[in-house]
DNA sequence: CAAATACCCGACCAGTTCGCTCGGCTATAT
DNA sequence: ATATAGCCGAGCGAACTGGTCGGGTATTTG
């Protein structure tokens, strides 16, 4: 299991996405204007998220993503594994032999420790994340801060407003 | 907190000095055959370690390096940040402002996400992951394996030889 | 003293990943 | 028909990975 910056981006994503789940399908134009976070990258990202049935899609104008699951059922380490593309091999791939037959120190090592951590991160639903306070808080902000998006009663309004 | 093939380099090269303790120093030489690593790479590494404090050395024929503090003393955690270079700074640096006075979604989620982790690997040390059964196994083996290297007795017989 | 050992240090380098841009495509709603 | 917004692939600079090479310097030993 890899823990970088991509992941990060992903779990923030998905987090926003969780946010908004009730105003219907959320675009990545939306999550990138909140999150700053550049649409083309938001696309790749979604794009493995997709493939791996942690999001839907929808097309067409008012399309967007939501989540394919309840937020309770997505866990943060099934979103980094998503992104992450596990091309691992970690010079001894999976449990087989590596250096000549003989298993390594790091194979028993890593696996197991990167076994606990995933574990850990199996227990960290995005539903723990929204309810989080300080979640709720920024979240706020960031929807009043951007005009372009609000409120659902805000949506209805300006869809109104263009027809 | 990042999570990748440097910090699992740097832990199974401490693990095996935390292994072969009782022989002294432990050169990087030896450490670069029996777990299979550049031995370059190795000082890189080393030199890091050594300046977070976490081994200390000795220079000259017999020398090598030595654990600073006992291996119940050193979690994983602290191998890790060693050697990871916390370039971090997550476009939000440290706790101040990002994006223009406020505070971002992701520097909430991911220090606290990155703090639990790292709360989970300070929880394991060195002496730990000694004392598991399959690692003193793989061990063995490989102080079986490599000619140039055995027991503190063979090690004793070797240099009497030399004199 | 001279030689061997082994830590130390910096430059450099191929390959990969990261985060992102750009251009163009397709499905869908109005 | 047009606009929206998901899809997709090529490419790209910067950073990181894992490593080589060529030098040092401290220390031990013959």
């Amino acid at each position: 299991m890899r823990l970088t910056t991509k992941g990060r981006y992903a779990v923030t994503a998905m987090l926003d996405l969780a946010l908004h789940a009730e105003r219907g399908p959320i675009s990545l134009a939306d999550i990138s204007k909140r999150q700053d976070i550049s649409l083309s990258y938001l696309e790749q990202l979604f794009s493995r998220l997709r493939q791996s049935g942690l999001v839907c899609s929808v097309r067409g104008p008012g399309g967007g993503y939501r989540l394919a699951r309840s937020g309770a059922d997505i866990c943060v380490a099934e979103i980094i594994d998503a992104v992450n593309e596990s091309v691992d091999a970690t010079s001894c791939g999976g449990n087989s032999d590596c250096s000549g037959g003989e298993q390594c120190l790091t194979h028993y090592l890593w696996t197991d420790l990167s076994r606990q951590i995933h574990g850990f991160l199996n227990g960290i639903s995005l539903a723990d994340l929204v309810e989080r306070s300080e979640v709720q808080e920024v979240a706020r902000r960031q929807d009043c801060r951007n005009g372009a998006d609000g409120t659902i009663e805000q949506k209805v309004a300006i869809i109104g407003g263009l027809q």
